[in-house]
DNA sequence: TACATTACTGACCGAACAGTCAGTAATGCC
DNA sequence: GGCATTACTGACTGTTCGGTCAGTAATGTA
């Protein structure tokens, strides 16, 4: 089929010559001051980093050494914080998504209004607090190198999907009991609730960081119709159309 | 927030471990010959292996040496009949992408039946020749390391993402022009009519690997609630419902 | 059997990278 | 100012991997 050519020279990855400058120049903040002593924030900014980092380039193609730069520290402080990379991903998963879920399954407790105006400021918030943050790029991560790393399965499965689940397939449960929607299967439902959106943020950390992909995808747009579908699906027969766009759970921070 | 602690040593990724063995037990159909001339099928048996691995591990987690010996041969001959590792990938995304998007395009063009049931069978036909088997596992890669390899972007979206497109806008205006479908925004519907199938597959081949993910999603029943959702959700309130399950556009080869 | 062609091999090169640790300098205390 | 504590540094190590190329052996031809 394909005829062998030997002929250009491929480089072994992506050249990293980016984690130069980082010291010299130094952190937007502090000018250029060299060997600071700030135990209190360097976790923290660690984190950043590691997350902005992770997100564009995945896990294993990162190097500790680019994540410390950009902290502003050395490689040898990384470690001082974290005793390895994984562990170090393992924070930033903790920090980044396990925390809104839980605050979300609270809501969903206590919420008075209708399911499909609930399900609405579930995905609006959803979207603000990680879909358009960089911290949707770790599901990037878990899909592409979770096979390569099989510790990080578990906890992620622990972490985030069960919680996530648990979520769904309880707002789901309350719309039918209250007779807004059709009885159809939680957990393919939940799968087919969420599924686009974390496509689009896929889609938008891989092909669109390189202006390309679905075109002219926008987010909004695609949520109001995405909503405007799954509501219209569950809906039973008998009933009235949803209302729309209640305000939202809670801005960004 | 975290505190610093010393101790496991970490391994750097996993082990590879597994590229041995390969040439002494050999390939299945012949038993152990050392150094066979087969130039007719070295371009096919590299593919083949090829696929396997990315699907698996990854593009650059994925060594040349370990595609090469799963091919039964040495790291050498692939580059006899691929320039690069990326020429590689490359082949494989044309074999088995670009070719049965152009082959549905063709269908689309010739079908007679309702659109709903059109939808059914591309869907259908999809999962069956693409996500059921390993070539799925191609959108987990490009998801997931376009982004550190830039020329893919570019190769990617000329050769797949875009004739997708096409085929998916052209059916559901088909839909509308028959006045079977509501007018809701083309690319965004094809965005949900295939993300929770990608989706899935994206599952499956991360989590799903580790028997870990949704639990027991299996494909049949999320393809069939997720058709039962999107075409009740595109439905005119006027028309009556959709049929089910014609006979799929074609058996895999 | 001798020779030419060429499919195939695998040791080798250079670069990259996770994690270490002996050393350096900022800070607090007297 | 002098000293003890400790946050921080960066050169170093062992290993991995894409790609090369001089050499080897299978095949066709006579």
């Amino acid at each position: 089929m394909s005829t062998p050519v030997v002929d250009r020279i491929a480089p072994r990855a992506i050249r990293p010559a980016a984690a130069r400058a980082a010291r010299t120049v130094a952190a937007p903040a502090a000018a250029a001051a060299p060997r600071q002593r700030r135990k209190q924030a360097r976790p923290q900014e660690l984190l950043d980093a590691a997350l902005a980092l992770f997100a564009e380039k995945g896990y294993a193609a990162t190097r500790t050494e680019e994540v410390a730069a950009r902290a502003g520290v050395s490689k040898g402080t990384l470690y001082l914080y974290y005793p390895s990379k994984e562990e170090l991903f393992k924070a930033v998963v903790r920090q980044n998504l396990s925390a809104l879920i839980a605050e979300g399954a609270e809501f969903v407790g206590s919420y008075a209004g209708s399911t499909a105006e609930l399900l609405q400021v579930l995905l609006m918030t959803w979207w603000d607090r990680v879909g358009s943050t960089a911290a949707a790029g770790i599901h990037k991560i878990v899909f592409a190198e979770v096979r390569n790393f099989p510790e990080l399965a578990a906890f992620y499965e622990a972490e985030v999907l069960r919680p996530a689940d648990r979520l769904f397939s309880a707002t789901l449960r309350r719309g039918v009991r209250r007779g807004e929607f059709r009885a159809l299967p939680e957990h393919e439902v939940a799968h087919a609730l969420m599924a686009p959106l974390i496509f689009m943020t896929l889609c938008q950390h891989s092909l669109g960081a390189c202006a390309l992909g679905p075109r002219a995808l926008t987010p909004q747009a695609l949520i109001r119709t995405h909503l405007d579908l799954v509501l219209n699906g569950l809906q039973r027969r008998d009933a009235p159309a949803a209302g729309d766009a209640p305000a939202a759970l809670k801005a960004r921070s």
